[in-house]
RNA sequence: GCCCGGAUGGUGAAAUGGUAGACACAGGGGACUUAAAAUCCCUUGCUCGGAAGAGCGUGUGGGUUCGAGUCCCACUCUGGGCACCA
């Protein structure tokens, strides 16, 4: 989109174009997909399911309107993400953000918070991203009660009393919500967002002068970000409204205090703040001078240092709830709240409602029609998709509104009742395609439904999911919760649309840099400035330096497919890429390491071919091999254990450690090799069976120089259609251990023992080692430690 | 700031609580070659030592254990995410 505004020109084109580089780079590598089921999301074929699903997501009461705050830069006209605001002011313009609030779509995804943490029991993922998932969700149970605004300020000091109003007229009242009730007698304030909407009521009731300090507040507020805003390095900031508050547990008046590390997205909007057991309490408590009050101590007549944040603790100068455990009085307190009707028990979740409405062209029309009357109609199914119209530039308007809105013949429609309406000129964000695209790929070219169920129920859930992790808690989430909804639709068949997760790292480049010259400005966070290889190689040494980043374009570092298949080969990328990291990992792109996989194929073309003449075809026949000498049952054995590994490797994503296997196969290999004689019938057999199953073990990661190996064999076909190797699991052991001798946890010796061997027969062995001995003389032995098969721990004083 | 990862030789890395550095890359030495490339062989964590060997060593500081790269606590640095990049 940014692209399209900045060159006026359409993006589908541009979607073409990369899909083919995409398409011909994976290609080229010999990457397997199956592209007859490609589609693209931004066709109106696939984003009429997509308007079809938010309908149905209407229908079920998890799609809605309601007003919601934007970043409005007022110099360039346009709406902000988060991220390109950088201090207060746009990232690009440089002007002061504002906040706007406009009326915008949102999915109920917090409807199915609870779900969406339970089960992550029952899914395979990374358990890292399921924490970030948990944590993102944030369950919390605690207490919602209702505090009354009135009385009159005693518990202040910074404000005489004269200042203060009785406030009693109307009774206001607003919620707090707390994980720590059992803290409310050591209530010394209590805050309001910035936002919160009784503020409006509250300050018609105080004096202009602290009226006006509330306002001038609440804009500086608005011009910052909430990451800025929840920072605790921060110092505290925030006003006295002149209000006060009832603490309903003691009848205490409290102070209502504005501050903007109370949110109005998250809980109430509004907190009871407890300065003696909340960190961030405290901190604002001693900016401001607020009394600070115990009521938690680690024990029964301990003295608690404060803040005493910890929850194992008794409850202190708390009425009749004092010397209660934190457990019985959260308990106690809840009760006693929900009896008198203050307030209930309550779980609150961090997550909040999917904003899905952008203001932007290229994305999925939103099917609403606004009737004659403003009520909002769904566009009928029949009349579906309702499509992206032709447009001349695709900037936002000068009112924040979509390029759509400029469009009289789309924005002007009959609605149901046949009466002039007008369509719904919001798009939806990318993440409503990503979010069903899996189900549509069981069944791409239904044009009569969205998919086939039983296409669906044959191919869900997605086996393995890769992806980066960068998706934790965005992307993998909404998909979640659309696959539930589905179900619930009876739509889907299962719960969970990704059974198994795995993240791949990414490739970095070694990017040129240069320290800035004097008077020079860098960006935000930035140390350095960007340059060529070719201005790096120009320079002065001294003020270049490199650093490892993504490959990008607009860096200049990108090394492509195309440059590395040229200059190394397909498969050597492809062996290079799984064996130079965990498959999680970023890959520091060297060409050194590209070039040590083009020695690894050629040294497996160099045995095939030296062995291809002796090449027994029918060795699997002549199992077992009788008469094997000793070097070929070795050869044996350590192919069966390659085997095995292999296998279990590929199975657990272990690419580095699966080719390296490999390499150490080979290296055993070659080195038998030497003693290879075409009259020895045991090695004919054993290295018939060894090349045969080297190439079909490479051949997922080299499967170009794996098919023609294997037609040197004289196999017949392509080796994807081959069986993979099974290992014989009395081939794929051992004779003898290596075991380790120690004397108290150190190292002394390593003898040889067949495997097997018992724990008496390994102690004494290890005890008859000249180098244990030397370590046992004059040493009474206090224990002996025996691991079978590994090591014997002497333990001496 | 908050949430989730990561840190091991000159480099990329390996290691169900049990011989740290597998497998590679780079380096050093050698063979082959008129020469170079390629290939092959040997060697390579650090310190002391001629060697045998000894000591040290997995970001830092503590702890648990017969034994810790691995588990626990506290930190440092670094990557990802933080809701309109997708």
């Amino acid at each position: 989109e940014n692209e399209a505004i900045k060159t006026k020109t359409h993006p589908a084109p541009m979607i073409d174009r990369y899909a083919a580089t995409y398409k011909r780079q994976m290609d080229l590598v010999g990457i397997s997909y199956d592209w007859s089921r490609s589609f693209k999301s931004s066709e109106p074929t696939f984003y009429r399911w997509t308007q079809w699903i938010f309908e149905l997501l209407y229908k079920r009461g998890l799609a809605y309107r309601k007003l919601a705050a934007v970043n409005w830069d007022p110099v360039d006209k346009t709406v902000l993400a988060d991220e390109e605001i950088i201090g207060g002011r746009a990232e690009r313009s440089g002007a002061i953000v504002e906040k706007r609030y406009i009326p915008q779509w949102f999915f109920k995804i917090t409807d199915y918070a609870q779900r969406l943490i339970d089960d992550l029991d029952t899914i395979d993922w990374p358990e890292g991203i399921k924490s970030q998932q948990r944590n993102w969700i944030g369950r919390s149970d605690g207490v919602q009660f209702r505090m009354k605004v009135g009385g009159r300020g005693t518990s202040t000091p910074k404000v005489e009393e004269d200042e203060l109003e009785i406030l009693s007229k109307h009774e206001l009242t607003f919620d707090v919500f707390t994980t720590r009730v059992d803290t409310v007698f050591g209530m010394t304030f209590c805050v309001l967002a910035p936002e919160h909407k009784l503020l409006g009521s509250i300050l018609k009731q105080v004096d202009e002068v602290h009226a006006t300090a509330v306002r001038e507040y609440q804009a500086a507020a608005q011009r910052m970000s909430e990451t800025d805003r929840l920072a605790t390095t921060r110092e505290k900031t925030g006003v006295f409204t002149g209000a006060c508050a009832i603490n309903p547990a003691n009848g205490e008046e409290v102070p209502i205090w504005v501050a903007d590390y109370v949110l109005a997205t998250y809980g109430t909007g509004a907190i009871m703040a407890v300065p003696g057991h909340d960190d961030r309490d405290f901190e604002f408590a001693q900016t401001f001078g607020i009394p600070v009050r115990a009521v938690i101590a680690p024990a029964a007549g301990v003295e608690p240092e404060l803040p005493f944040v910890a929850k194992d603790g008794v409850l202190i100068n708390s009425g009749e709830y004092s010397g209660m455990s934190v457990a019985d009085a959260q308990a106690a307190l809840g009760e006693w709240m929900e009896a008198l009707g203050l307030g209930e028990r309550k779980v609150q979740y961090k997550l909040r409602d999917w904003l899905i409405s952008r203001q932007r062209y290229w994305g999925c029309p939103i099917p609403v029609i606004h009737g004659a009357d403003d009520e909002l109609q769904l566009v009928p199914e029949n009349c579906l998709p309702v499509e992206l119209p032709e447009v001349d530039d695709y900037e936002p308007g000068d009112d924040g509104s979509s390029p759509l809105a400029r469009i009289p013949e789309f924005v002007n429609t009959a609605d149901l009742d046949g009466r002039l309406g007008h369509r719904e000129t919001d798009t939806m964000g990318g993440f409503a395609c990503s979010s069903w695209y899996f189900l549509r790929f069981c069944d791409p070219f239904n044009d009569d439904e969205a998919w086939d169920q039983e296409k669906v129920a044959y191919w869900m859930p997605v086996d393995c999911y890769v992806g980066g992790a960068e998706h934790a808690v965005m992307h993998l989430l909404y998909a979640r919760f659309w696959t539930k909804v589905l179900f619930d639709a009876g739509l889907c068949p299962v719960t969970e649309p990704f059974s198994r997760l795995e993240n791949q790292g990414q490739v970095l480049a070694n990017t040129p840099y240069r320290k800035p010259r004097e008077g020079e400005s860098l960006g935000v966070g930035e140390d350095g400035i960007l340059i060529s290889f070719k201005e790096a190689a120009d320079l002065d040494g001294a003020d270049v330096f490199y650093r490892w980043a993504r490959m990008s374009k607009s860096k200049g570092n990108v090394v492509t497919p195309e440059e590395a298949v040229e200059h190394y080969g397909a498969d050597a990328l492809r062996v290079y890429e799984l064996f130079v990291a965990p498959f999680d990992a970023d890959i520091q792109w060297s060409n050194e390491g590209m070039q040590g996989a083009v020695r690894f194929l050629s040294r497996i073309f160099k045995l095939c071919s030296d062995v291809a003449p002796h090449f027994h075809a029918e060795w699997r026949d002549v199992l077992p091999f009788e008469e094997l000498g000793e070097d070929a049952a070795s050869l044996r054995r350590e192919l069966h254990k390659a085997i095995r590994k292999c296998g279990e490797d590929i199975e657990k994503f272990a690419f580095n450690t699966y080719i390296s296997t490999l390499m150490k196969f080979l290296n055993t290999a070659t080195e038998l090799q030497r003693r290879f004689k075409p009259d020895d019938r045991g090695m004919v057999l054993a290295y018939s069976e060894a090349v045969e199953c080297l190439i079909l073990l490479i051949a997922p990661a080299a499967p170009h120089s794996a098919d023609e190996l294997w037609q040197r064999l004289g196999r017949e076909g392509f080796t994807f259609n081959a069986t993979w190797p099974t290992f014989d699991p009395k081939l794929a052991v051992d004779l003898a251990d290596t075991i380790a001798c120690q004397v108290n946890g150190k190292l002394r010796d390593t003898i040889e023992m067949p495997a097997g061997a018992g724990n008496e027969e390994l102690e004494a062995a290890a005890k008859a080692s000249p180098k244990v001995q030397a370590h046992l003389e004059g040493k009474t032995i206090r224990k002996v430690i025996v691991v079978p098969g590994k090591l014997v721990n002497f333990v001496v004083s």
